[in-house]
RNA sequence: GAGAGCGUAGCUCAGUUGGUUAGAGCGUCAGUUUGUGGCACUGAAGGCCGGGGGUUCGAGACCCCUCGUUCUCCCCA
């Protein structure tokens, strides 16, 4: 027999922290619910066609597969063998797996809106708590089963959407004490820059080169580009464009210039302005346009955002954007949205860090009865159930061990207050309450206990 | 998918250039104290040194394989 141990990226939760997790959520759902989002949950396992190409190659290749049921039966084994075969081809095989788990929640919201659009009131307003699951390689902040927390609005192109998330998040980060920086930049900016370049084509190589730029700096982003096929005077230009600085004012005109007041250039830079004009934001929290801020998701197609924790060493713990038809994919075109998540794991991992979790009220058991016996216990059940009633959280120890051992167990729970009723106190319709901090003990009638407790 | 580090008691870790019977602190259990915790003292239990193979007279230590884990790149929350 071997010993037992969790799958590779994946937790279990001890008390204490179940509790903290438990407050951020509780934090992310009141906001959530504050703007008028409605929860919503789907299932843990989509069909597989749903997800795939949803999130480009990579992606796919992290999207936890559902083996089929039944293969060993005869009727089926020829097909199993032949999707196997696939498999080991790198292709995607119905024989072996039709089903897997979640990889993010907005694409099976995605599903949701285009199966029941009929039914929902547009702009539909909805958020989402539930945990997803990638079969990434684990490393500090990044799990394979975590959880996500999105909010998006559908069915509106209104930029006040926007102003709106970057709300939400300005306000559950300062209510958890995080001071974070929220980078935005538009699809539409890194479009003018591609067409600029040579046309739509480089987008994803432009992307996916300038998002690195805070990681790897420019010489390797350069390198990135030049591999990627683009010319010097491409490579020269994209330099100019992330060298821009300055308030977003500045910047955008800066970029205006730079793009010869390039159309989709100018549409990116007046929301850009429209959302910086939401200010002040709460203490501890900054909006900066971020130039070089691209994010993979290749859905996105106006608004992006990214949070950053400013004194913690992690990678993003909240992202989002604007996608003007991801509902198409499933048949329902022309559906705009536009939503945001939060990372909880990760949000944890930073209050732990930065030490932000001192001012959470336990909730821990108030009273514990001690055992004294038999006859003893069942007194101080009847009590204890009374007490209860009356809200208060109560224990009795379970087994008539020596009151040494029990008021040892009372101390490692730190529990206050332990109350003793054995012979003496039954024969005088007493019972003893002993103060686990102060030592102090004092005897109450029966009746008179809940009345002398709550005070 | 690529790379690096680490696996010794329930937990955190020592363990010298390879050398008798593998250690400490914390925790657990028992006792000092049969109805009174925290403190102290005494004692006990608890280990195939992740697993397998190899080198050697001799391996916790060195080599190979493997599993687990942590971290970095990629990508992402």
């Amino acid at each position: 027999m071997t010993q037992p141990h969790l799958p590779q990226g994946t937790r279990d939760f001890s008390a204490a922290v179940v509790q903290k997790r438990q407050y951020i959520f509780q934090t992310i759902r009141s906001v959530f619910e504050l703007y008028g989002f409605q929860p919503l949950e789907t299932p843990a396992m989509e069909n597989l066609d749903t997800l795939l190409g949803k999130y480009g190659d990579e992606g796919d290749q992290l999207i936890f597969r559902i083996l089929n049921n039944g293969l060993s039966h005869p009727s089926k084994q020829a097909q199993a063998r032949e999707g196997l075969e696939k498999i080991l081809s790198g292709q995607s095989s119905k024989e072996l797996t039709e089903r897997a788990l979640r990889y993010d929640l907005t694409i099976p919201f995605a599903r949701y809106v285009a199966m029941n659009h009929a039914q929902l009131v547009m702009p539909f307003k909805r958020y989402q708590i539930q945990p997803v699951w990638r079969a990434d390689r684990p490393q500090k902040g990044r799990y394979r089963e975590f959880y996500q927390c999105d909010c998006d609005i559908v069915g509106s192109r209104s930029l006040l959407n926007e102003t709106e998330l970057l709300n939400i998040y300005a306000t559950v980060f300062s209510r958890l004490g995080i001071e974070v920086d929220i980078y935005i930049n538009h699809r539409s900016i890194l479009a003018a820059l591609a067409e600029i370049c040579g046309g739509e084509a480089w987008l994803p190589i432009i992307t996916t080169a300038i998002d690195k730029l805070d990681k790897i700096g420019w010489e390797k982003v350069q390198e990135e580009l030049s591999k990627g096929g683009l010319s010097a005077t491409a490579i020269g230009l994209i330099q100019q464009y992330l060298e821009l600085t300055g308030t977003n004012e500045e910047m955008m005109q800066a970029l205006l210039q730079l793009t010869n007041q390039h159309p989709l250039a100018k549409a990116g830079s007046d929301d850009l302005h429209f959302l910086h004009s939401f200010g002040p934001w709460p203490a501890g929290v900054q909006v900066i346009t971020n130039l070089s801020l691209a994010r993979g998701l290749s859905y996105y197609t106006g608004t992006i955002l990214e949070v950053k924790a400013r004194k913690a060493s992690m990678g993003s713990i909240g992202g989002g954007g604007r996608y003007d038809n991801l509902t198409g994919l499933f048949g329902l075109p022309n559906i705009p949205g536009v939503g945001i998540s939060f990372g909880v794991d990760r949000i944890y991992d930073v209050m732990e860090q930065l030490d932000l979790f001192a001012a959470i009220p336990a909730t821990e058991t108030e009273v514990i009865f001690l055992n004294l016996g038999e006859q003893e216990s069942l007194v101080a059940y009847k009590l204890m159930q009374q007490l209860r009633q009356q809200g208060l959280r109560c224990e009795i120890y379970p087994e008539a061990a020596k009151m040494d051992k029990q008021l040892k167990y009372c101390d490692k729970r730190k529990v206050p207050f332990a109350i003793i009723i054995g012979n003496n106190e039954i024969e005088q319709g007493v019972v003893k309450i002993k103060n686990l901090r102060t030592g102090e003990q004092s005897i109450h009638p029966v009746s008179q206990l809940a009345a002398d407790l709550f005070r």
